[in-house]
This record gives structure tokens, C-alpha cells and sequence, in this order.
DNA sequence: TAGGCCATCTGGTCCT
DNA sequence: AGGACCAGATGGCCTA
């Protein structure tokens, strides 16, 4: 993974190219199965149900579980765990405490999902070799590999602007254009979070 | 079998 | 108060 970290230019290219092949070392050669059958890409969300219930054991133990054992590992749970402790949740009755438990956690496996599908749409976009037989990229490797691959892209526009620059030596554009600052988003024209108006978004009034 | 990756649960903290 | 975000813990799946 080290190898991500400083990957830049041809050599980034280098290694999205012919990812597959883990030749830079990176254990990502081997096929996978789909994400499904992982437990992930099907949640019940509605429902407050886990996605897909790893075992009978992890079934139990998820609290997403309308089985008959679920009220006791949840009772074994709290009793193991103390809790936050505050005097609201003392107060809280046990059935309501459960509840409302239950709906952090859904939120919370909604914001992975989010951002998972984010992630996803992150890899659509990173050029490496994307195909059913080639495993998808992790996390880590999706996060490191755009950033290099925002810089490159970066380094590339100022060696396009610089060479402008030199084909057009009395154009008065060149000058303020190379001396400009290379921020990912600096000269974008498009909102980058246009299309999903976001709170993250601070250069434009699109809110949410 | 160890290690990597992942999903989920959970408690804590911060923000609105 | 409720929601978002975060990090730690846990356990499952997969591969070398």
C-alpha cells in the first residue's frame, strides 16, 4: 500500500493500468466474488434490518435481528456495556432505549452505505482496469489512487498551460493563467458538487 | 492459518 | 433533543 502513497504521473498510470496484475506488490490481483454476496449492496434500510446477516452467530448478535433471542442479546449487551450513562438514558425505559438504538443504528449504517456509494463513484471515475475479473479496488486504494491521480492531472494542465504559453509567447492570456495556482478545483468552471448539492459545498449557494 | 478488508454496532462528541 | 460524524471493537469472508 506504501506504493499508493507516492505514485505520481506514468507511474500512476503505470500501475492503474495493469492493476490487476499486482505487479506494484499490491494483493488486489484475484477475483472476487460480487459485493452481495458479502452481506453488502442489499440493506434493508426500511426495515432496520442488517444487510444481510453474516451468520446465525453475527444475526444474534446484530441488533437488526427480529428473531426471538434478539430482546436477550440486546439485554446481555446492555448489561455488559454500561452505556453513555447520562441521566436521560437512565431514565429512558428499556423498550424505548432499544428503539431509539435501533434507529441509530439504521442511520448509521445509512451513512456508510453513503458513503460507500460514493466510493463507488469515485472508482467509476479513477482510470484503472475496471472489469468483473479484476477485484475492486479497497478503500484505501480508491482514496490514495485518485489523489494521485487529481495531481497528475494537475501536473498535466500546467505542463498544457506552460506549452501554451510557449506556442503563443505575446498572447497576454498565458501569463496569469500559468502563474495561477494549481488547486484541484481552482479554475473548474463546474461546481464539482453539482448534480448532488451538498452541504460540503462552500463556492455556490446549491444547499440542500 | 494469518492478514487484509469489510460491515455493523456502539458510545462519545460536536453541531444545528 | 436529535442528527451527523468519528473511532474502537467485533466478527465474517477471502486470499496467499
Amino acid at each position: 500500500m506504501a506504493e499508493l502513497r507516492s505514485l505520481s504521473g506514468d507511474a500512476y498510470l503505470a500501475l492503474s493500468q495493469g492493476y490487476a496484475a499486482a505487479a506494484a506488490g499490491l494483493a488486489l490481483g484475484a477475483a472476487r466474488g460480487p459485493e452481495a454476496a458479502r452481506g453488502y449492496g442489499a440493506p434493508d434500510l426500511e426495515g432496520d434490518l442488517p444487510a444481510a446477516p453474516r451468520t446465525a452467530a453475527a444475526a444474534a448478535e446484530s441488533s437488526g435481528e427480529q428473531s426471538g433471542d434478539e430482546d436477550d442479546a440486546f439485554e446481555q449487551r446492555r448489561r455488559r456495556r454500561p452505556g453513555p450513562g447520562g441521566a436521560a438514558d437512565a431514565r429512558r425505559r428499556p423498550r424505548e432505549q432499544r428503539s431509539l438504538r435501533l434507529s441509530i443504528n439504521a442511520r448509521e449504517r445509512r451513512r456508510m452505505h453513503d458513503l460507500n456509494d460514493a466510493l463507488d463513484g469515485l472508482r467509476a471515475v479513477i482510470p484503472y482496469a475496471h472489469s468483473p475479473s479484476v477485484r475492486k479496488l479497497s478503500k484505501i486504494a480508491t482514496l490514495l489512487l485518485a489523489k494521485n491521480y487529481i495531481l497528475m492531472q494537475a501536473q498535466a494542465l500546467d505542463e498544457m498551460r506552460r506549452l501554451l504559453a510557449y506556442l503563443n509567447p505575446g498572447q497576454g492570456l498565458a501569463a496569469p493563467v500559468a502563474a495561477a495556482p494549481l488547486t484541484p478545483f481552482g479554475q473548474a468552471a463546474v461546481c464539482p458538487f453539482s448534480g448532488a448539492p451538498s452541504a460540503l459545498c462552500e463556492r455556490c449557494d446549491k444547499k440542500p
